[in-house]
DNA sequence: TATATAAGTTAGACTAGCCTAACAAATAAT
DNA sequence: ATTATTTGTTAGGCTAGTCTAACTTATATA
């Protein structure tokens, strides 16, 4: 059984080592900035994780999980982005207040309770930051994920998370027929003044940049 | 912020001085029997909690709750009752299995998510135990709670609670029409072999002084 | 009421997770 | 290639929460 500290250190090093794709491995300095404590309690701390063998390193070297760390901290972005979707779908809570109260939530002990969670959702495979959600099994799915504004004229895509959490783009984006789930396909780019031309449900408006750099989407076309 | 150890201790100070009306008080030794540590760790720790003001006791003497204590303690009664009650409604955990889940809830810090985790779940008023839940001002309704075996002849109540899980007993209640929140009434006991004649919805059916110790109730007529 | 037993306290020690300060190794810059 | 800078390590110390062992006070009983 880990502790709550040890998951949070193995959480940290799946962020630095997986989100950056060159990279599969991360120093002592750099870990102890992100935790927010000192380089020699992170030095401690992984000592203790390589004697548990969930991380390989060498003296004076960097740190990388082991297979068995990387399962470890894949089970904890999953109970946290579950924890995200429950918070924000059934809770009401708002995109960006999820992220704080799921850093409690993922330390909780109970397989049970994740995969009743995980059922009672609907087996989501995106939490509301756009972000995949790990199944059961660890597995990730790598769709490609960004903004409407990246995405290339004609696709056909799914609308997974909004960036901007303000009333006003709220409503806008209501009135458009822009929710989560909704397809949405870019029509036209204005070359003028930049405008997109979109077609949301059958319906289509003409949105700013502004407007499509805050919408998250994932496109079935560019996974192939 | 209490500390989840601090939480933990002023629950137990809670439930050992609450649970059994004529006492106020609970002694070191039957904390730590209560708690599963040493006397000696009891004592360091009532000392800090005298310091913060949450208890009071005098030396070689009992400890209670002061005001903020029983608070404090009121409010973890509630996240973990809530909790409790959205594992077992919401996510189909059984009776039996809800408290050890919902004892590392309880300890999540957050009093939006509680509040809203009480509104998920309508304001419920009784935990799947037939315990009482606080509400958000901290307030316990002291509802007569008992078994069917305890009540009247003749009263209305409603059932709250059950306290076996077996399929069994599970779905011999549900052919009964026996579940939670429906109304009861007993309308006779049988002297010679201590049957209970009992109406359901509308239903009669006759059932054993076992089955009837079974059933959690509340009764408006008795709490008058 | 004197004493045996139960209840409560104190002192000293341990672990996890954190710190500072001093040091060692690796890397970058001249 | 030598030095300066960055990065990583070690030693020693702190706090919270736990322990054991020895001790003190309160209570029950003979």
């Amino acid at each position: 059984m880990l502790s709550y500290t040890e998951e949070n250190y193995l959480k940290a090093l799946l962020h630095l080592t997986y989100d950056k794709k060159g990279k599969k491995e991360a120093g002592t300095n750099e870990l102890a900035l992100f935790l927010a404590v000192k380089p020699a309690t992170v030095n401690d701390m992984l000592r203790k994780l390589k004697e548990k063998k969930l991380i390989d390193n060498e003296k004076y070297g960097k740190s990388a999980l082991t297979r068995e760390g990387r399962k470890k901290a894949i089970e904890i972005i999953r109970k946290h982005r579950l924890w995200e979707t429950f918070l924000f779908r059934k809770l009401g809570f708002s995109w960006d207040e999820v992220h704080e109260v799921a850093e409690q939530l993922e330390h909780i002990q109970s397989s049970k309770l994740i995969d009743r969670l995980d059922k009672f959702l609907e087996y989501p495979s995106f939490d509301p930051h756009g972000d995949v959600i790990p199944n059961a099994k660890g597995e990730m799915k790598t769709i490609s994920r960004k903004t409407l504004l990246e995405e290339e004229t004609g696709h056909q895509c799914t609308i997974i998370a909004v960036k901007d959490n303000s009333t006003g783009f709220l409503q806008y984006a209501d009135q458009l027929g822009v929710a989560i789930n909704s397809k949405i396909k870019i029509l036209a780019r204005q070359d003028y003044d930049d405008l997109l031309l979109i077609e949301v449900d059958g319906k289509t408006s003409s949105v700013s940049p502004k407007f499509a750099g805050n919408i998250v989407i994932v496109c079935e076309q560019c996974s192939k």
